[in-house]
DNA sequence: TGGGTGACCATAG
DNA sequence: ACTATGGCCACCC
């Protein structure tokens, strides 16, 4: 029970407001809680989130190279992509095709005003 | 308590 | 163009 909010449930927050068919990166996450330094700890949280039994959208973020980096750490090698590719998302050999034509980036998406 | 870790990213060579 | 490397910092044990 802190007081202030962790730097994780923020991440959490963010990716559950991703929106179907579109991703985004850890480094875009990190940027817009203003620690862009800290890309790392976005991907921890994801892991973090499993484990405590959270669940969020982890299927959307991806590294800043559209590549499924975090496929691994799925229930099955392929969840990741079939989840993608569900909601529209094409992903050859583990990098999402068009890219940035899915990217939802929150710095902008979320910009307050 | 302190040090190692990591689903990354930017930069230098 | 590609590869190597250093920084990053909340969390875990």
């Amino acid at each position: 029970m802190d007081h202030k909010k962790d730097f994780f449930q923020d991440v959490f927050e963010v990716v559950q407001l991703i929106p179907e068919g579109r991703v985004t990166s850890y480094g875009a996450i990190a940027k817009f809680l203003g620690a862009t330094r800290s890309s790392r700890l976005v991907g921890w949280a994801m892991n973090a989130s499993h484990k405590n039994g959270i669940l969020i959208p982890a299927h959307r973020v991806v590294n800043r190279n559209g590549m499924l980096t975090g496929k691994m750490h799925f229930p099955t090698p392929t969840a990741m992509q079939e989840r993608l590719e569900e909601e529209g998302v094409s992903v050859v050999e583990d990098k999402i095709q068009n890219f940035q034509q899915h990217f939802w980036d929150p710095s902008i998406e979320l910009k307050l005003d």
